[in-house]
DNA sequence: GATGCGTGGCA
DNA sequence: TTGCCAAGCAT
């Protein structure tokens, strides 16, 4: 870099002194006014519903997740609840929700909660990280939503908001990259409370104004300010974004079979599992996937079960 | 770092 | 109709 000195700290917090920070008034405005009510979000829902709601919310639209979310918490109010029963319920009560390891890394992260932290979900960010299924993200929405801490919470809805406010692009990059984590680094508001305000109001103004295909700019509480409309909206110029195929896949097979399972009690003959897919052999991979990934538990006389 | 992992709604 | 997309994680 050049020689020339950085500017003393005292006006680098200055609010409004840099783009970034010039975003926080207006979009904390626009949360108090349009923030969605959401089961996971009301005043006494605690940790642990939060934990469930963002492990359910990995992939998974809001609207599909919210009637498997009701059920799930009416169940098992407290981890211990969950953890008492076996995996295989876990993987019931998912229901349709997709990516049903998500349900064996929530039943382990209750049993892991319980015998590590007397049963209720730690509020440090490492130990959080420590739990199945909880990665970078998942550690720092619980940590900043459920005990207000300081935190960059940084998911494809952050990602493309900042992409598009801050560095003038329609798309973020296809993966998460470190850039975006230093990005985030300089819009996260200095005090405590400010910034887990700013982690769930950025997320929101993703979710339903900044959106993937068609972005509502003209409800934008920032478009004034964002770098990619000053710049005329240029269309996305980067690589192609792979789409995910689904028909004919492994993915496919799987679930046809888990389906079986979860709506069966007890043990599901082989011959019921082979009515599920043609191919013999795709039908015998997916099956020892399943098996292999803990979601599906083989019996004596060739029957299967979901894991007890 | 690339890949595998479900399911369904929507432009 | 059919790609694209949805609060990622683990390997």
């Amino acid at each position: 870099m050049s020689g020339s000195p950085l500017p003393p700290a005292s006006a680098q917090v200055t609010a409004g002194s840099t783009p970034a920070q010039a975003l926080h008034e207006p979009v904390l405005h626009w949360y108090d006014a349009n923030a969605r009510v959401l089961p996971w979000r009301e005043p006494g829902a605690g940790a642990w519903a939060v934990m469930v709601s963002e492990f359910m919310l990995q992939q998974t639209p809001v609207n599909r997740v919210l009637p498997a979310y009701q059920v799930w918490l009416e169940r098992w109010p407290k981890p211990v609840d969950l953890a008492a029963e076996p995996p295989g319920e876990a993987v019931r009560a998912w229901d349709r929700l997709g990516y049903p390891r998500r349900a064996l890394r929530l039943h382990a992260a209750a049993q892991a909660i319980v015998e590590r932290h007397g049963g209720e979900v730690p509020d440090d960010h490492n130990a959080l990280l420590a739990l199945p299924g909880v990665g970078t993200y998942t550690a720092a929405a619980i940590a900043s939503f459920a005990f207000g801490q300081r935190h960059v919470v940084v998911d494809t809805n952050v990602r493309r908001v900042l992409a598009r406010a801050l560095t003038g692009v329609a798309q973020p990059t296809i993966s998460p990259t470190a850039a975006d984590q230093r990005l985030a680094v300089t819009a996260l508001p200095a005090d405590e409370p400010t910034a887990a305000r700013w982690a769930v109001a950025s997320m929101e103004l993703g979710a339903l104004v900044c959106t993937a295909r068609t972005p509502r700019c003209g409800d934008c509480p920032i478009r004034s300010r964002c770098a990619w409309v000053l710049a005329g909206s240029p269309p996305y110029d980067g690589p192609p974004r792979r789409g995910q195929t689904y028909e004919g896949t492994d993915r496919q097979v799987r679930g046809r079979l888990l389906a079986v399972l979860r709506a069966t009690t007890g043990a599901v003959p082989k011959k019921t599992l082979d009515a599920c897919w043609h191919d013999k052999a795709q039908r015998e991979r997916a099956l020892d996937g399943l098996v292999a990934d803990g979601l599906v538990e083989p019996l004596p006389r060739a029957r299967y079960r979901l894991p007890s």
